[in-house]
Formats: C-alpha cells, sequence, structure tokens
RNA sequence: GUGCCCGUAGCUCAGCUGGAUAGAGCAACGGACUUCUAAUCCGUUGGCCGGGGGUUCGAAUCCCUUCGGGCACGCCA
C-alpha cells in the first residue's frame, strides 16, 4: 500500500528528531521534552513542500529565539538518502524543507502498482466498526432526511472500509413499540374509511396522515375485501401491519438499493424484544440500581445519563419505550457482537438523545468513546430559486425515489456528500441535472471520460500504458505535471483524514480538485504526438490520474463513465 | 428559560486539535478551439472571518460575552 506523503513526512520527522538529538548533545541546545512533531504542507508555494512548527514549540523550554533554534536544528540536519533537497528557516521560525521530484515519481510508480487498491491504508487494523444509518421508521416512505443520512452513512462506510476498518453497515428496523401500534391503528381507520365511508370512524390525531397508508388499504381491499370489518379490532390491526409492514420494508431496501447501498445487516427490534435482550437490559439496570418507579413507570436515573432528569424506560401501561429498546440495541451491538466501534448516524434533530445514549452505554460498563454519533442538519431542496417540499410527479412530499427519478444516483450522492455533515444542505435540483461547467458531478466524470478517451485513441495507434518501470518519468518537469502528481500522492492521506473525521465531503472536494489539475495538465501538455519518452512519461500520468478519479467515485457509489 | 449546531467573498461552502500574505466553486468581466472531448482552460474583480473583550511570540481557529439563524427539551421515535 503505497502512501509517500507518509513515508516522506515520517522521513522528515525522523531528520528533524536525529538533528535535536545531536543539538543537545553536543550542547547547542538544552535537554528539552521533544513533542509530537507536526510536519504540514504549508499554504504557500513559496514556503516550501513540507513545514514544520518544532522550533517554535521548543522555544520555552529551550531559552531561545525560535529563529535561532531553528538555525540550530538545520544546521545539524543529516538529509543525505533522503528526499529532501533544501532547508531553510523562515517566518517566525518555521523550518521549510524542499523536496526533490523523485517522491512524486515514486508516487506515481505506487499508484500504477497498487491500481484499484491506490489509496487504501491500515489504521484500521481490522477493528470490527459498525456503522449504523438511516433506520427510518418502516412506517412510510424516505424522505430527504434519510437520503442525506444514506448518502453520508453509506460513505462513511466506505471510508473505513478503505481505511482498514472491517466495517459493517446496518438499518435498525423499528418494527416493534409504540410507532408500530400507531401504525396499526392509522391502517385501520383508513380501511374502516375506505369501506364505510369517511365519517365511520375519526382519523386519530397521532396518526400518520401519509397518503401511502390509504393506499395499502386500497390495495388491500381489492384483494381481501372487507372481510376484516368483523374481525376484533387488536387482531384486525395485527393482520393489517402483518400486510403493510413488510411492503414498506421492501419499498425501503429496493430504494435504498437503487441509490447504491447495500446493508449487511438489518437489525429487527422486535427481535430485541422476542430474544429476551431487553428484559435482560432492564434487570441488569435494575440490579446496577440504575432505575427508580415512579407513578407506575419505570425510570432510568438522571445521574446515570448525566443528564438533568430522569427518562421513562417502561411505561405505566407495561410497554417499554424507544430509549430502552435502544439501550438494550446498544448492548446487543457491543456486548453481544463485539464492536470495537459503534457509529451512528442521525439527523440533527434527535441531537438531545446522544448524551443520554452515551450515558446508558456507559452505565452497561461499555467505554462511551466507543460510540460515535454523527448528526447531520437538515436539507432545503430549491427549485427554480425557491424552496421545494412538493414532488412534481406525484404532489406529495420529496421522497428518496422521487429524488432518483428528478436527478439520478450519481448527483444525488455527490451533492449530499459535498459539505461537512454539521452544515445546513441546501440541495440544487436544477444544478443537480445541469451537464455543464457549474455542475461538479459533471466536471468530475467529464475529466474520467475525457481520460478514457485519450487512452483508447492512443491504444488505436498502439500506444498502451508503459510499464512506470520502463519509462523516464523525470521528463515530467513542467508545473502542471508536477501539481497534478502532488495532489495524486495526497489520496492516502486524504483517506487518513476523512476516515478519522468522519467527513466523507473532503473526498468530494478532493476528487474536484484531482479533475481540475487535470484539466488545467491537459490544456498545458499534449500526450499525443509528443517525442515518444515524453508521451510515455505523460502516459503514465494520465493513466494515475484515471485511476485515482475512478476509486474515488468507486468509494463514493458514483459512476465513472468512460465516455460522455 | 436551558442545551446543541451554524454565522468566512454577491451566492454555496473549505479552512476550526492555534501558525506565515484567509482559500475553492459558482456568479460578473476579459481572453483561448485547423491539433488527444470547449461538459475544458487562462486571467481580472471581489473579505472588519457577525460584533466586542480575553489568553500569547502568534487567533477565522481556544475562552468569555453579545447579536442573528436553525434545532431540541414528550410515559414520541
Amino acid at each position: 500500500m503505497t502512501n509517500l506523503v507518509e513515508n516522506v513526512t515520517q522521513q522528515i520527522k525522523s531528520v528533524i528528531r536525529q538533528s535535536l538529538s545531536k543539538a543537545i548533545a553536543n550542547g547547542e541546545i538544552p535537554e528539552v521534552e521533544v513533542p509530537e512533531i507536526s510536519i504540514e504542507v504549508p499554504r504557500e508555494k513559496g514556503h516550501g513542500d513540507f513545514s514544520t512548527n518544532i522550533a517554535m514549540q521548543v522555544t520555552k523550554q529551550a531559552k531561545k529565539a525560535p529563529r535561532q533554534i531553528a538555525e540550530i536544528l538545520i544546521k545539524n540536519m543529516d538529509t543525505s538518502n533522503t528526499y529532501i533537497d533544501g532547508i531553510e528557516c523562515a517566518g517566525p521560525g518555521f523550518i521549510n524543507f524542499r523536496l526533490n521530484n523523485a517522491w512524486l515519481y515514486a508516487a506515481l510508480k505506487g499508484i500504477q502498482t497498487d491500481k484499484e487498491n491506490y489509496g487504501r491504508i491500515d489504521i484500521g487494523n481490522g477493528r470490527k466498526v459498525m456503522v449504523e444509518f438511516v433506520s427510518a421508521n418502516p412506517t412510510g416512505p424516505l424522505h430527504m432526511g434519510n437520503a442525506r443520512g444514506g448518502a453520508l452513512g453509506d460513505c462513511i462506510a466506505s471510508v473505513l472500509d478503505a481505511a482498514g476498518y472491517d466495517v459493517t453497515r446496518e438499518f435498525y428496523v423499528n418494527d416493534a413499540g409504540n410507532q408500530i401500534e400507531k401504525f396499526g391503528i392509522s391502517l385501520e381507520a383508513r380501511y374502516i374509511q375506505l369501506l364505510k365511508g369517511e365519517d365511520a370512524i375519526v382519523f386519530p390525531e397521532d396518526g400518520y396522515q401519509g397518503e401511502d397508508i390509504i393506499d395499502h388499504m386500497k390495495d388491500y381491499i381489492s384483494a381481501n375485501g372487507d372481510k376484516l370489518l368483523d374481525v376484533e379490532s387488536a387482531e384486525r390491526r395485527r393482520i393489517l401491519v402483518e400486510y403493510a409492514l413488510p411492503k414498506n420494508i421492501e419499498r425501503i431496501k429496493a430504494g435504498l438499493e437503487s441509490y447504491g447501498v447495500k446493508y449487511d445487516v438489518w437489525f429487527s427490534e422486535k427481535s430485541l424484544y422476542d430474544s429476551g435482550e431487553l428484559k435482560e437490559t432492564l434487570e441488569i439496570l435494575k440490579e446496577k440500581d440504575c432505575t427508580i418507579e415512579n407513578e407506575g413507570a419505570t425510570w432510568i436515573k438522571a445521574s446515570v445519563l448525566g443528564a438533568e432528569k430522569d427518562e421513562v424506560l417502561v411505561r405505566n401501561n407495561g410497554i417499554p419505550t424507544y430509549f430502552a429498546a435502544d439501550i438494550a440495541y446498544h448492548r446487543n451491538k457491543f456486548l453481544k457482537r463485539n464492536f470495537d466501534w459503534v457509529i451512528n448516524l442521525w439527523g440533527a434533530d434527535h441531537h438531545g438523545h446522544v448524551g443520554r445514549m452515551k450515558g446508558a452505554v456507559s452505565s452497561m460498563g461499555i467505554d462511551p468513546d466507543k460510540l460515535d454519533v454523527v448528526l447531520f442538519q437538515l436539507v432545503r431542496l430549491y427549485r427554480n430559486g425557491e424552496i421545494a417540499r412538493m414532488s412534481k410527479r406525484t404532489g406529495r412530499a420529496i421522497s428518496l425515489t422521487d429524488l432518483l427519478d428528478e436527478v439520478g444516483r450519481d448527483a444525488a450522492r455527490f451533492f449530499f456528500n459535498m459539505k461537512a455533515s454539521g452544515s445546513h444542505l441546501d440541495f440544487d435540483l436544477d444544478l443537480a441535472v445541469k451537464q455543464s461547467n457549474d455542475n461538479p458531478v459533471f466536471y468530475v466524470q467529464y475529466a474520467h471520460a475525457r481520460i478514457c478517451s485519450m487512452l483508447k485513441i492512443l491504444e488505436g495507434e498502439g500506444v498502451t500504458v508503459p510499464a512506470a518501470d520502463s519509462v523516464n518519468l523525470e521528463l515530467l518537469q513542467k508545473a502542471e505535471e508536477l501539481e497534478l502528481i502532488k495532489r495524486l500522492a495526497e489520496y492516502p492521506e486524504e483517506i487518513r483524514i476523512s476516515a478519522q473525521t468522519l467527513e466523507p465531503s473532503r473526498l468530494t472536494r478532493y476528487v474536484m480538485d484531482v479533475a481540475g489539475l487535470f484539466h488545467s495538465f491537459y490544456n498545458a501538455c499534449r500526450v499525443k504526438g509528443e517525442e515518444e519518452n515524453i508521451m510515455k512519461a505523460r502516459v503514465v500520468l494520465v493513466d494515475s490520474a484515471r485511476i485515482v478519479i475512478k476509486n474515488v467515485l468507486q468509494l463514493l457509489s458514483i459512476s465513472a463513465p468512460e465516455r460522455m
């Protein structure tokens, strides 16, 4: 697994460390406790390829001016057998390193060797991580919040996979509890209304208003008639739920699949009731003295949750709350299935639940730091510059399916991952289908198609991508070439940072950047028709850009067309 | 009222575990196609990083405060 930036960074750190010890040993700098050396890429190109602020960091300890320390360190640096070509002290005390291009050529070779695996790293070390996302109520269609959560969760999972984690994608099916009761009541009310008229029964105030409930009952009646009218209410609801729930779950599965999201596990909430795990969890909490009884209900203590007030676990009617089931569910994730790390994606409106959940997890003896909750802000759709709420086709609230019909999977997934999860997202429906340069999806895909087209034409003339070892990559000297290579070399680091911050949006920006650098290169340098050695070197470069763009798009589950 | 998130260019956003002269895309304006895809490129214009304090060698970044926007505070999920 190639990661030249990592190699180079280590090399520089090692040079600094040796220089520091040497300076201490010969008394130029007093004994200091060496902090973690940080190497960064300066914003300003004139400041070299990499830089460190180590001299400023040890200023206090060493009791010398930062620039003075920097000069001493530079004097003691041994750069033989490294990529380092020049070192200088600059600004308030930065040490800037300029590298020779050999590391860039090594990066190109690495890309050609790794191919579709280029970018993969191993910071995860095979640790088991679960990403639980969408987990929409199966009482209706998927909405825009689910759409954002779906794109985000799936890509977080992919990033972690690329970073070397053993990833499980999971959907928690809320097929038990209160909302299923409400679902049943809603279905029943519509059933009766359809057969006996609107006035035959008052639709419950907290019932599900969606038209899909009526559609279900129309379908049911046309297949099964009115035979349930005589059936006792509880039984009738059970039958109707049993009819409609699997249909909804299937629709959710199908919708997510056409969105490019595939789950490893569909975990049933009901199974926690059936297996007795929920009961078991409640008993454990009781034994640990985490609960109290009050007004006929069972509560979990605020002190356990690190919260200000107690929360109900079992209602006075005996039905456990969602929270109780969620505690059992998380106990299952950590203690029954032994995940090392669990990531939940929740809409920002659930933020109040985070602290409670961590507290509850902690009360089960689980390190709450093993649970991360990614909160994502809500989505606003825009059409013709105005907020759009309704689907043009159905006249109902825009569902995931409507969105996919209107803009397609590629644009939807790309747009939802363009911004950090914590920022509000305005989704411009017009822009997403526009085939022009202001649409970033097309910009990136076009770069890929352009490369493929070039390679195809060259192939027609008998030029295939040569082995990187067989060409003189040092012929790549132009600024546009070197900048492109440098950015390609950074891909594994981009994966690392995305994984650590759980922000795939970093990768959409990265791939836009790579596409832009490629387009610049394309306009500055020709490949076909150039002198043979230069052409060969450039073919390697162009093909490497293709590999990187393709790998990123693949990771985001966005297509990389070869022709447009 | 209490808590969480967000305020950066005309618009949409990066940068936020402190670093050098605050970036990108779009929009606006001006250029580049007889040559591998102009769905492209090159250039120009554009900023009191919401305001005010503090911390220090250094603050968009950390702390306090204030203003503006969103959200949550159920025996809903």
